[in-house]
Order: C-alpha cells, then structure tokens, then sequence
DNA sequence: TCCTTTTGTCGGCCTTTCCGACAAGAAGA
DNA sequence: TCTTCTTGTCGGAAAGGCCGACAAAAGGA
C-alpha cells in the first residue's frame, strides 16, 4: 500500500515539525520531558474531556497518580490542524515522584530566545482573509523569517514555500510593492484562506528553521469569545513578597461565568471521550501503563503536572488576600502579565476528591473569575 | 523522521498503481514476470543509455547474458511523472535459459480487454493546453471511464478525482453542456495544466480501477518528432509467407536517420549513466546480481527479452525480401500496423559483438531506415 | 455523397485577484 | 504633540476562466 495513503486513512496525522507544533500550542505550553515523573489528576483528565464522566462509586478513585512519561507523540488533526499529544503513561510507586530531583523538568523559559525570533504570528484582518485580496505581512516578519528579498529588482518578488503541520507545502507569492511600499503574499493566499477555512480572528504562526525552511501554522479564533481571553493553558509564576517560585507553577483553567457552571470554554469539546477517561482512571488505578490524549489549545489545564512544579507550589501556603502575578499568552504569541489577589482558597469539588492537590487550581479559577467580572 | 519527506527525498517516487504505470509506458510494453528468464544485452543496454560507453577492452563480454528476473520496481520521475523500471536480474546458468517451457512468458494481447476498455488517452488540443480553457472530453472517455453523470440535473456536473502517477489527488469538475453539448473538465483544469507544465501534443491517459478509483497519467510528445514515429518500442509479429510467429517478437529500436548515424531519439538522455552500463555488465560477466533502469518511453528496444521469444524469432529463417508485418502503437493508444519486406539482414556492429542475436534488431532498424525514407 | 454526431476554437462576459491610493493607527521624537 | 513609519481598506484595472455559438472534423448510412 502506498505510503501517503497510509497517512490519510484517518483524520489524524503525525507531526511534521515538534517546534511548529509547539508554535501551534503556544510557546506557554511545555510538555513533559520523556521519562519524566509527572502527577496524573483524573479529575483533571475527566474537565478536558468536558463532559460529565460517571466513575464507578463502588471503586476509590485517588486523586492524583504518579507516573512515567512513556512516550509522546505529537499530532495534528487533518482537518482543523488542531494539536494534540498522544501520551503513554506508566504508574510508578509514590516514592518515585519524591525521588526525583528538584530541578528535573525545570523550564527555563527565554533560554531558547538567544537566537533571533524564529517565529511570527498575526491575527489575520478582514483584509487578509476576504479572499480577493492578499495577506499583508507584517514588516518584522517580513525581516526576520522570510528570506530576504533582492531589492534590487523591480518590484522585489520571490515564491515563498511553506510547510504545514502536515508536511503539506504550500506555495505564495511574496512581493513587496505599493506606496508607501510593504510586504504582500498574493498569488497562492486565497487558496491557503479557502482550503483552510481561514477568516478574520484566526491566526497564522509563520517558523523557520534552522535549514531556513518556513513553517506555516494555524491558531484558530475561539467561537465564544470573552474579551482578552487568554489563548492558551497558561503557566503562572506566583509572587508572594518577595518571594517568587523561579520557572515553575500550576496550569490554570477559565470558567466561563456568562454562562452555566458545567459549561467550559472548550475548542476539544467531542474529541476527548469520557470512556477514554474512564479507561485510562481504571488502567491508572490497576498500575497499567495507559495512554491520555492532550488538547493544549483547550482552555482546561494540564493533566498531568511535573513533579517538580507540584512540590514547587505545595510549598507556597496559599491563602486569601496573598498577591500573584501570572503570565499568559495572547493570540499573537506576546506574553503579558496578570496580577491580583487570591480572594479565597477551596477544593474544586471537596466531597469527591478530598485533600487533592488539584484544588490549587481552583484558586487561579477563583483568580479568573474576579478578572472577568472586573471587565 | 516524516514518511512524506522520505518520499519527496529525491526526484523518484514509487509507482502508486502499476496498471497506470503500464497505461504510461504503453500497452504494448510487456515486462517480464519475476522469476522468468530473460537475455540480458550488454549491447542494448549501451544503446539504452544513449551514450557511447567505453567497455574495458582487455576483457572480454558476451553477448548475452542469461538471467532471472529477482525482483521490479515500477517508478516515476517525480518532475516529469516519466515511468520507468527497476529491474533486479541474477545471472543463471545457459542449460537453465533452454531449459524454460516454450510456453512460459507468451503474452496474450487482448486477453484482457474482455472487459470494456479501463482507459482511454487523449492527446491534448490547442486548446486544451492554453490555460484559460478547459479540457474536451471526448465522449467515449466520459461515456466508459469517468461515473455517470445526473442527466436530470441541469447542467449535470459533477466533481471528478483522479490520483497521479505518484498518488497525489487532483480534482476537476465535469460538466455536461453547450451547444451542442459536451463533456467538460473546467475548474482545476489549468491548475493541472500548470503544474504538470503540458503542452499541447502531450497525451494524458484516464484510467478506471476495479474500485472505480479514476487515475491520471501523463505521456509527454516527443521533441523531435518524426512523423507517425511509433511512441513505444513495439512488438512485431512476423509474417513469413503464411507462416506467422504467433504472439512473440522482438523489440524494435528506431534510428533517427535525419540526423548523424550516433544520434538516436531518446526521451530518456542522460537518465541512464554509462557508468551504470559498465557496472551492470562487469556484475552480469562475473555471475552476480545486477540492477538495471529501463525507460520503457525510450525509443530503444528492451535490452532484456524473454527468452521464449528469442527462442521462437531464432527459428525464422531471416533473410532479404521476407515480408513482414509489424504492430505498433501510437500516442492515442491504438495499434496499427506496419508492413514491409527485409532489405538485409547484418549484425548492427560484427566486430564487437558477432554472433549476437542482438542483430535481429538490426533488422528491425533497417525496417525502419526504410520506412522513414519512404514518408 | 450527404447527414449526423462529435469536438476544436473563438469572442463575450463574469469572477477573481492584483494593484496603488489613501488614510488610520502605531511608534518614536 | 508632532512626525514618521507601518499597515488596513478601498475602488479601479488586469487577468483568468466559464460560457454558448459556430463550424470543422469525424463517422455512419
């Protein structure tokens, strides 16, 4: 059977660049190391399935699970280009996860910044995505990822070749042109818009790589839009006084209170099945390895945690009226700051899942809620 | 790494359906079955690569070189979707080449058109070629390979996929219309015409699988075109008085005699190195095994022919003023028929090579040299 | 030979897309 | 605040592509 067929059989594809699909999930998004120790929260599990997972009452589900980083695998949807990861998980004894070092699975972010900016995101206008007429390209872009134009001729042009998250080239025309003169794509655009289903809100992540290869990426527009939302999981550096936990921090997650209590702000919703759920809590509990299907563009939290950020932050005594900041990131990859006060700390769910570490979460859901009311 | 770059790694590619890989070559190119015997020619595999090859003069190489077929790989250039063959060969003893039934690698031309005709091959019109235009459909192309359109509808049309050579998709819409009306490919057309870079005289084969799968394969018109040059190599079939050698023959070659006596109509020049040709020969002489590239759009004969028809053309007493008649086909697939009478019979080149059975193909050439000075 | 069927080519028109003009917005002085 | 640089949107212009008309070519009687 010929290969490329073999690809297509489902609406799933491997992913052809990890740093476009890291590109893709937001640079905020860090996955564990393979072979790290992480805490698997089925709790957590069961919220980005985001539906009502029924777990058998006659068996003790534990709220946390420690585990092994089996493998990982990064996918892409073939139709929306969503990412996801396929995770392998191995449940590991408990005092494993005490083991580990402190600075396993440390993120030091910025440390990859060294180099020049590598990518480049836009939220596309009404203008780039009408098709009829051409994306205009940011300047930035334009000089730092693309190749550059021999302006000598007249006008600069050349055929930009992109690659999607499939491995699917793409062909553009690049000319720069008009008065005051700017970049354009044109020829070749309009069909990208179309095939993609490209409109105005969604972004595009343009990457090089270090063969000077372009990547082209997609962040799709959420449907509910709350102002300011941010786009991604986001990592959250708690500074209390003076004292600040380096690298290292929980996921939040955002309820979205314009509308019900159960009703999440999901772009996953449907792909993770509570059965799948179900299977791995059950598998987990037995010590079998189990494999967890992740959507970083979900506005659920991770997981499953590392090690080392959930003793970093076990460590801080969370309680009301303490001062945070918290970064995340906007849909043009640009990291901003939140800062406010813890109003008040409790379980997410205190009746089934006692004494777990996962409530700490509720307290940046806590945090969420305050700044959306304040908007 | 990912599959699709392993793929496009070089400019070859795996055939994605070897029956559209037979339609390209032409239908009356047979190859031979694995595990068959074939003669394998030194000479003819020189002429094939359409260089002159030096062959080290201190050893001495035969003429023929008995051989099983190992293994075939059907394949594409990805650039011009030119077919051509991979052919393994393992060098056998001779008792083993006389040792093959008489029967064994006769083909049977017709035998499988008991079914209606799979494809059809239209050469492309001026204005098939000129962009801005569509593709005429000739109604028996419509009528047998393309699905039946919804005459109820008006107009009736639809969207037509068809896979190439290399497994990528293409689609087209077909539309019934016009005064009168007729078939019609129209959006997607040019995209085709485009990226294939055809020009009118080129021929494009559509071609129906048993799943009703439609494929699309391109047959490229000659650069020096000789008039009613036959497109393949063909098979004759000689007729000797009532005598008539049924369903085996020899390949023909045909020299360009318009031209200086070392210039041969080549599509494939410089695909074939005539480093490969000593390498091949040098294996074949010492009894290992050898791969050979054979472009069956070549103008030269196949340099390996089954030994059955060689068996049977050595039992024709070839000689001057034989008459003969000889198939052929042309760029529309059809087969026509040539016929003549035996000018002279000589070895294509006594010196180096006597005693070659090679020198049934000078025949043919002669044949040739004839027919092309009486047009 | 004549008639019918099929299909190649053409000009008209509609759609797409390419273009500079202009101005709104952002950034820096 | 003013100036400069960047980039979003618009209407006009050019190109691409779909259409039936017509006639040439092919095939059958």
């Amino acid at each position: 059977m010929f290969l490329q067929n073999l690809l297509m059989a489902d609406n799933k594809s491997n992913c052809f660049d990890s740093r476009l699909w890291q590109a893709c999930a937001g640079t905020m998004v860090k996955m564990p190391a393979v072979d790290s120790i992480v805490l698997y929260f089925p709790q957590g599990h069961a919220e980005h399935a985001g539906v009502n997972v029924e777990f058998r009452s006659d068996v003790k589900i534990p709220s946390y699970i420690p585990c092994r980083v089996s493998s990982i695998k990064y996918m892409a949807e073939r139709e929306t280009d969503e990412v996801f990861a396929k995770i392998r998980l191995t449940p590991v004894r408990l005092s494993e996860f005490f083991e580990t070092p402190e600075e396993e699975g440390m993120v030091k972010i910025g440390s990859d910044n060294s180099r020049k900016p590598l990518s480049f995101a836009k939220t596309l206008t009404q203008s780039d995505a009408n098709n009829g007429g051409g994306f205009s390209v940011p300047k930035n872009c334009a000089d730092t990822i693309f190749p550059t134009l021999d302006y000598n001729v007249n006008p600069p042009v050349q055929t930009l070749s992109a690659t999607d998250i499939h491995g699917k080239s793409w062909q553009f025309r690049h000319i720069y042109r008009g008065t005051p003169e700017r970049h354009l794509l044109t020829t070749g655009w309009s069909t990208f818009v179309n095939q993609k289903k490209l409109v105005a809100g969604d972004s595009i992540v343009f990457l090089r790589n270090e063969n000077d290869k372009i990547s082209i990426g997609i962040r799709r527009i959420k449907k509910k839009s709350v102002a300011m939302e941010p786009e991604t999981s986001p990592w959250w550096f708690p500074s209390v006084g003076n004292l600040t936990i380096p690298r290292g921090g929980f996921s939040a997650f955002l309820r979205d209170d314009h509308n019900t209590n159960s009703s999440w702000s999901l772009i996953n919703r449907g792909n993770v099945k509570a059965e799948s759920v179900i299977e791995a809590t059950k598998l987990a509990t037995n010590g079998q390895p189990f494999e967890v299907i992740f959507y970083p563009q979900s506005t659920t939290p991770e997981f499953f945690v590392k090690a080392s950020r959930v003793k970093a932050a076990l460590q801080i005594p969370w309680c009301s009226g303490m001062r945070f900041k918290m970064p995340f990131e906007t849909e043009d990859l640009v990291i901003s700051w939140f800062m406010g006060t813890i109003s008040s700390v409790q379980a997410n769910d205190p009746s089934q899942w006692p004494d777990s570490p996962w409530r700490m979460l509720q307290v940046i859901q806590t945090i969420f809620s305050i700044y959306i009311m304040l908007l």
